[in-house]
RNA sequence: GCCAGCGUAGCUCAGUGGUAGAGCAGCUGAUUCGUAAUCAGCAGGUCAAGGGUUCAACCCCCUUCGCUGGCUCCA
């Protein structure tokens, strides 16, 4: 046989092999990608191709490896539960899941089944043999196997072949690539149960989902796991508890977020932090009632497109809408008198409590409330003032999140199938925010027909601390509204115009916000957010009085601190002050009282002598500059 | 809303059909102490709620409410 010429990681090489594994023969190398396409390694070479190695160590050979471990899944699950259809069973950015349709649901008893079972299979070493057949004898396969989810997912596909892998007993349609063989799994864990929708839609039958993942060593999954830990430990809604910021209560009803006394105080400091901020860059502080009557809800189109999230009350047989968003009022404010094009942009800004009917099971936390308070704006400003505003808004967004120490990205939503207004106006307000992100130079992707039914919006997706993302600042740019409002202000040539309408949020809501606060700084907050700022803590109680006088001149200058003189040790007190994440422990004793002076001690456990002033201007300048 | 699991003292959790338990927190007393827990005593519960089975139910069954993890939806 005549030696072909094939390029393996830009470097070209002869070879009588004729698949790829032949002529790569490394434990570490999963897959290649052939000519730029994901192969199998058994995938054939005829000469004059371009191959690169993917090995386990890289996105994609992870990717792969996971995908290939929800088939082992599949197969132990099909060896131990012969009752459950297999349906589809993808790698996801954590790990992998495979979902069954099966009569009684797995049990955790059987997660440590199956992962046995698994176990077996890798050390068996079964090799993935892939087998492509016409989309008619495929149907006719897994009709004989009775397995009716890969027959519809097949009658649905366009492809006249299709591929198959075959693993040990178990037999999938699937595109590949895959390892060549189980033993290439060198850690995986299965880590829970849930039931998901076939084809992920609420109306079809629900599965059973087994969601596990894998990784290329022991070690990368044990951080995996250790990183799941982690995220418990800064769970808003335990430290909520813990640090008494807030409470829920089946009493009061679910969705409906109580703050206790520090986290009244972390939200007065968001709150009084956004209306300065706001009011310095051009905002104008309003206020709207909290229910609207129907008819308003009729004119805005939120009776046809939002009516399932919203509460309804009657006052004297009339009909009132509980506001789930706080655009109407502003509106009306807008239009209280004749507008001009001199008087444009107008920005109204209302920290808006709205509510809406969130499904039960989707309530978490501060993270999802039925009831919860907006940074609302609505910017009403002429045509081509439209990319100006908003630019300055995502420049406000930027420097914020620096506040916060968040990193984010963005993403345009477009036109949902439920909305109104015309496709011209859908169109240029698109166009509006994309011209304005790229006029920035801001990288962006596209969600397709996620926007608000009045408008097309660019998300800020924020990064926190430990790497989760989260949705927060959103800015819709809306030309329906105004017109179903009849809004206009008067243009320079004397003609009635209709303004252009931008809605707006920067934290997008205080609940929320504090939510991923809390888990970003994992409740030990920067001192200018802190609700307790320092405790002044005593020896013993010869030092009550200085303690008291140290923590009044504190007060004094406007800083939250308190003293704490009871009879217990300093170790006590300074361990309570920890566990309650206060930044400054302020410690007097007799050497403090004498020299006037006063120890004090961080969170990270650096001591420090010092005068109180000089506390008292470090904390009070922490406080950013807007 | 759907699937599954769970609900015991303020908190964290033991308790598998036979008189409700621990630690922490709380209260009282003693201890006056130098950088993450001083000691002792006391008090605290319609075992989520309602119904059923049983001589007997925190425990078994049903219903409702709530919570948790997912799905769908979302700031």
């Amino acid at each position: 046989m005549a030696d072909k010429k094939v390029t393996i990681d830009g470097r070209v090489l002869s070879t009588k092999a004729s698949i790829i594994k032949d002529i790569i023969d490394d434990p570490l190398v999963v897959a290649a990608r052939k000519d730029g396409t994901l192969v199998d390694l058994s995938s054939t070479v005829n000469g004059g191709e371009d191959i690169e190695t993917v090995k386990i160590d890289s996105e994609d050979g992870l990717t792969i490896v996971r995908h290939s471990c929800a088939h082992v899944m599949a197969e132990a699950v099909r060896a131990l539960f012969p009752d459950a259809r297999p349906t589809i069973g993808p790698a996801t950015k954590d790990g992998f899941y495979y979902d069954f349709d099966k009569n009684s649901p797995f049990s955790s008893e059987d997660l440590a089944l199956i992962e046995k079972k698994m176990a077996e299979i890798i050390a068996a070493d079964e090799v993935f043999s892939r087998q492509e057949m016409s989309k008619a004898d495929a149907i006719k396969f897994f009709k004989d196997a009775d397995e009716p989810y890969k027959v519809e997912l097949l009658n649905d596909m366009n492809e006249t072949v299709v591929s198959l892998y075959k693993q040990g007993s178990f037999t999938d349609l699937c595109r590949g690539p895959h390892i060549p063989s189980t033993g290439y799994i060198k850690a995986f864990k299965l880590l829970s149960v849930a039931g998901a929708y076939w084809r992920g839609d609420e109306h079809n039958k629900m599965l059973q989902r087994i969601y596990g993942t894998a990784f290329n060593n022991k070690k990368d999954l044990k951080d995996y796991l250790d990183f799941i830990e982690e995220s418990k430990k800064r769970d808003h809604r335990r430290l909520g508890k813990e640090l008494e910021l807030f409470m829920t209560s089946d009493e009061i009803g679910p969705g409906l977020i109580v703050y206790l006394p520090k986290g009244g105080i972390l939200r007065s400091i968001l709150e009084d932090f956004e209306k300065r901020l706001h009011i310095k860059r051009g905002y104008e502080l309003v206020y709207g009632p909290g229910i609207l009557r129907g008819g308003m809800w009729e004119k805005s189109g939120h009776m046809d497109n939002y009516r399932e999230n919203m509460f309804f009350t009657e006052i004297e047989g009339g009909l009132y809408g509980i506001k789930p968003m706080n655009c109407l009022s502003h509106i009306l404010v807008y239009k209280s008198k004749i507008r001009s094009y001199r008087d444009l942009p107008i920005r109204y800004f209302e920290l808006g409590t709205v509510t809406r009917h969130e499904k039960s099971g989707v309530l978490h936390g501060l993270l999802r409330a039925r009831q919860f308070t907006q940074d609302d704006a609505h910017i009403f400003c002429r045509p081509d003032q439209l990319v100006g505003e908003i630019a300055s808004i995502i420049d406000l967004v930027a420097e914020v999140m620096a506040i916060f120490g968040f990193e984010y990205e963005m993403e345009i939503s477009t036109r949902p199938e439920k909305s109104i207004g015309s496709d011209e106006d859908w169109e240029e307000a698109t166009k509006a925010l994309k011209d304005t992100l790229e006029l920035k130079g801001l990288a962006y992707n596209i969600n397709a027909g996620d926007g608000a039914f009045y408008g097309p919006k660019i998300d800020v997706k924020i990064k926190d601390a430990i790497g989760r993302q989260w949705q927060c600042a959103t800015i819709q740019c809306d030309f329906s509204l105004p017109e179903r409002f009849g809004l206009s202000y008067i243009a320079s040539d004397g003609s009635r115009q209709r303004p252009a309408m931008l809605h707006r949020v920067i934290l997008g809501t205080i609940e929320r916000f504090l939510g991923i606060l809390i888990e970003h700084y994992a409740g030990a907050f920067p001192v200018w957010l802190a609700p307790v700022q320092a405790i002044v803590m005593s020896i013993t109680g010869a030092h009550a009085d200085y303690a008291a006088q140290i923590a009044d001149s504190m007060k004094d200058k406007d800083i939250r601190a308190h003293a704490d003189i009871r009879n217990e040790k300093i170790g006590y007190k300074i361990r309570e002050a920890r566990l309650a994440k206060v930044p400054y422990m302020v410690i007097v004793g007799e050497r403090e009282k004498s020299d006037n002076t006063i120890a004090v001690r961080d969170l990270g456990g650096e001591q420090q002598i010092m005068k109180v002033e000089d506390l008292i201007s470090k904390i009070n300048n922490a406080t950013p500059n807007i």
